[in-house]
DNA sequence: TATTTTTTTTACCAATGGTATAATATTTAA
DNA sequence: TTAAATATTATACCATTGGTAAAAAAAATA
């Protein structure tokens, strides 16, 4: 009966789906393995079809450009520190801070696990906000992954938002203070890859974050029954 | 005289290289145009001699590879920076701070008066942070910017060591406290150029710095006798 | 078995970083 | 003024690379 006919043909369209899926994912690793450890001038498609063990044309029938390859592997990443935002989010929302210290902390906490989820996709993040300089960037890929983007700074701003009307945050502009926070993130992972060579750059790291944190939570939390630094940031890494 | 012969060989070895400076200046100038309008990977180094109207041999005899020429155009702008801080640790070893807070409006204001010099510039300086996942760079450009770099490290842990023993300050970490002042301006200069395309990013990236200055500066600044928030960052930008 | 879809093989093109060579200016020294 | 030294140019060239075309081969489907 057709019916049975129809769930057929939708399971072996969900497998080629899943196939397909799979394929990309592979090439996503290649991809991944070789940009990350040539750099992406030096690195050449033939390089990655090889280690991808597939063929150019096959390649270039998953993704359309070089670019488009390259900034596909931030996006794991970009929605990923999403998620953790709407953690935080999720709850405040159901009653779960009871002093501002602690959901900045629990924001960086995020945001340090996401870096540490995968560095180097977090860093072709980071990448992309000075593609400018480097590649004269397709639109439509740009769009793209601003439109991702944009997203988390909703999440961010409305979080903020919340915080800072139910007192548990000083009441600053939204705006300005979700850029501070996500902006001094930025700029320790950026000074943390420029030492990165240096055997002790981890632990400087998480002293610096750690000192980050507390200077926000300082600046910004609203002073009514204020607990002490707890420096909560230490524990919990990545697992 | 032989007196006389000599002066006259150093007077024209001099011109000579007054003009080989010239010529690179004019090489520099051409290729930034370039760069900046193209972005490094669409821009050839036909184009940049061809702007540069001198021929692709003696580009080549300037500057040994396109990595040279074009992360030569970051040190300047890093130079600057260093200057700048370098006026900051003069002024307060004259004691001219009565207050930690004014010294780290000054740091900023250094920062941000270095980055409007040449913003262009400015960001080849961050995405050389990140230049391992462009580039395969030479270890002696690598190297020799580095070196650069690091002085300006020196500097500014010189001057937050004093401010904190003066009790300018309160006592932190001082690598770490270096660390997040710089990496806070340098995160929220990041952001700005993800909005760069908005008309008003420009009053909202003063914005976002003024809050930072007085983040920094509520946590950071010992506080005997504090003046209120000045705002002293808006006025007195570039000129 | 016949048909459709996916992948591979192979070959190719245009652009580009970088170099070699010989010719041509330009400057210096006598 | 002339000979030597230096800097620049014109020209041609090479190897690599992003990307595509076309046809053959494999795999999956009906």
């Amino acid at each position: 009966m057709s019916n049975k006919r129809l769930a057929h043909k939708q399971a072996i369209q969900l497998r080629k789906r899943r196939e397909r899926a799979g394929r990309i994912q592979s090439i996503l690793g290649a991809a991944k393995a070789v940009f990350f450890s040539k750099g992406y001038i030096k690195t050449s498609m033939d390089d990655i079809a090889l280690e991808a063990q597939v063929s150019k044309p096959t390649l270039y029938q998953h993704f359309k450009t070089k670019d488009h390859l390259f900034f596909s592997l931030m996006i794991p990443v970009v929605k990923d520190t999403g998620r953790r935002l709407e953690e935080v989010e999720k709850r405040l929302a159901d009653g779960g801070y009871a002093s501002g210290r602690k959901l900045i902390e629990d924001v960086y906490r995020g945001f340090r696990n996401s870096y540490e989820m995968d560095p180097d996709a977090f860093r072709i993040n980071q990448l992309f906000q000075h593609s400018g300089l480097v590649w004269e960037l397709d639109p439509a890929i740009r769009q793209q992954l601003q439109e991702i983007g944009k997203y988390n700074y909703t999440v961010g701003r409305r979080l903020i938002q919340k915080a800072m009307s139910s007192g548990l945050l000083k009441k600053r502009n939204v705006y300005q203070t979700v850029d501070m926070l996500w902006g001094g993130f930025l700029g320790i992972i950026q000074i943390r890859d420029i030492k990165s060579h240096n055997k002790a750059a981890g632990e400087h790291f998480l002293g610096t974050l750690e000192l980050l944190v507390n200077t926000m939570a300082d600046a910004l939390v609203a002073d009514q029954n204020e607990d002490p630094h707890s420096s909560s940031i230490l524990s919990g890494g990545a697992q």
